[in-house]
DNA sequence: CGACAGTACATGCACGCGCATCTAATGTCT
DNA sequence: AGACATTAGATGCGCGTGCATGTACTGTCG
């Protein structure tokens, strides 16, 4: 495409063209990039420890910020839906992962915390999570 | 954290700790956009044509790589696992969007072709496509 | 106080996904 | 040619997800 040899409208297209395709191929990037890291984390913290790669986003969450985490904070931390975040929570307590306890203050909510037996199998599985990003993150 | 201060195995342990935050850091970065990209490609490419941000990708795939298609290869490009790949199929046929017809020289794999239909289709969803991908990619 | 909108989380449901497996066709080795 | 491993794609199954809705609680306004 040689833009000197093009009208004042065409070259305009062709620009913008140029624009979308770099967008576009970005976007690919992207996706392929979360598609190999995202799968392979899946696998081998499934493997490994029996945890999913959300359930360990989850877990990293509640083993660093303290304390202060309603499902609410979760939700957004882990980038699910409110339901799904809902019953992630339950999977991990099912587990003995994390423990549900009443809000005090606003009884409609929830606080959940991490177990001991949580924060164990989170560091455990830090190492692998570590190990992959490390593998797949160029 | 100050270095200087610090015995040399444990500066080792300080930086590698560096290394690992900035790794982890653009793992969140990475499934935060891909997370906000993808989510909003679903929901409008649904709303307003009836498809998948996946269904979409596929018919891309189809619409520009002219004709040399075989099942195996938009497995590749969707990032989906061949069974997955085997059901969009499914639907985009149902839909009348694309065809199947047998691969001659290797009567196992099939070859899938766009539709009409279907390329009308794609090229309607592109636009929408391409404005998502400019409001959420920076 | 009583009614009613709003919020936090749980749950029924339909659906898309990956894994394991099946079927049919191909390639290979003797 | 006959037996066996391999490959392409389809399918049964269990599970995790989002959407819509339900349930319990809060806050506000008359």
């Amino acid at each position: 495409m040689n833009l000197h040899l093009m009208p004042v409208h065409a070259k305009l297209v062709a620009v913008s063209d140029v624009a979308e395709q770099a967008l576009v191929q970005e976007w690919r990037e992207l996706l392929a990039r979360y598609s190999a890291v995202f799968s392979t984390l899946e696998c081998r913290l499934q493997e490994r420890h029996g945890i999913g790669a959300n359930e360990f986003e989850a877990l990293e969450r509640l083993a660093t910020c303290d304390f202060k985490c309603r499902s609410a904070d979760l939700t957004e931390a882990v980038h699910l839906s409110q339901s799904a975040t809902s019953r992630l929570v339950a999977r991990l307590e099912k587990e003995g992962l994390v423990e549900r306890a009443l809000c005090e203050m606003d009884r409609r909510g929830i606080f959940v915390t991490i177990t001991d037996a949580g924060r164990e199998r989170y560091l455990a599985a830090k190492q692998t999570h570590r190990e992959v990003l490390n593998e797949t993150l160029r």
